[in-house]
DNA sequence: AATTTTTGAAACCAAATAGTTGCACATATA
DNA sequence: TATATGTGCAACTATTTGGTTTCAAAAATT
């Protein structure tokens, strides 16, 4: 059962719970108030967010406060820049140019 | 069946392909070389990837040319844009600092 | 015209996924 | 001490996923 962070946020809810817990840590019972799923499902999430090292917990008597570990977000980011240069280059519209002046000149 | 790029780039031979052909187009029978499934999973994962349109594909008599619509990608840097600032600003380290504060004056 | 090549789609299958319910355990409260 | 609360885990289930094999269609080659 192998978890990277790609297949982490590919799930809806656990990026909605990304996002609840970024600038404030939240224990599960209050997260799950804002789904319609139950609170172990809820716990589920948490645990594949945790395995790939996501959020971190913070215990305070029974209660486990689960925040977003961001930098951790850097790692999407970081794939994302072998891409960055390609949109921001325009790359794609040169691409379609040279593709018609292939087709006309042959 | 709902396909989103989340769900898209989640899948690692999805990954390797985008990556394949974000600067040279590529036909499904060249791509489908570099990994070690048939033809016709990559085609599938092809189908996939054009469904969010991340792929455009350019028929050139038999052949398809399949390459990344680049610009696409910009959906998923405009999502990490909300986190970006709490990475940048070290936002997690004071956050320790302030709970240490917190528990030492309690 | 017959054959080969390139491709997509359908049918099927094993594994993974996201949810549920039911439990056990630890901590707080009466 | 007895009870209530907060949590994680295991077992089960329906659905989705990613792969395969088989087939059909269109374009190129013989």
């Amino acid at each position: 059962m192998r978890r990277d962070i790609f297949q982490a946020i590919a799930d809806p809810t656990r990026r909605a719970i990304i996002l609840l817990i970024a600038f404030q840590a939240m224990t599960p019972n209050a997260i799950a108030e804002y789904f319609d799923t139950s609170r172990q499902a809820v716990s589920k999430h948490l645990r594949i967010l945790s395995e790939c090292d996501l959020v971190k917990q913070e215990q305070s008597g029974r209660e486990i406060y689960y925040q977003l570990n961001a930098a951790k977000m850097k790692e999407i980011d970081k794939w994302l820049e072998q891409f960055r240069k390609i949109w921001e280059s325009r790359f794609n519209e040169l691409d379609k140019v040279l593709l018609k002046i292939k087709n006309n000149t042959k």
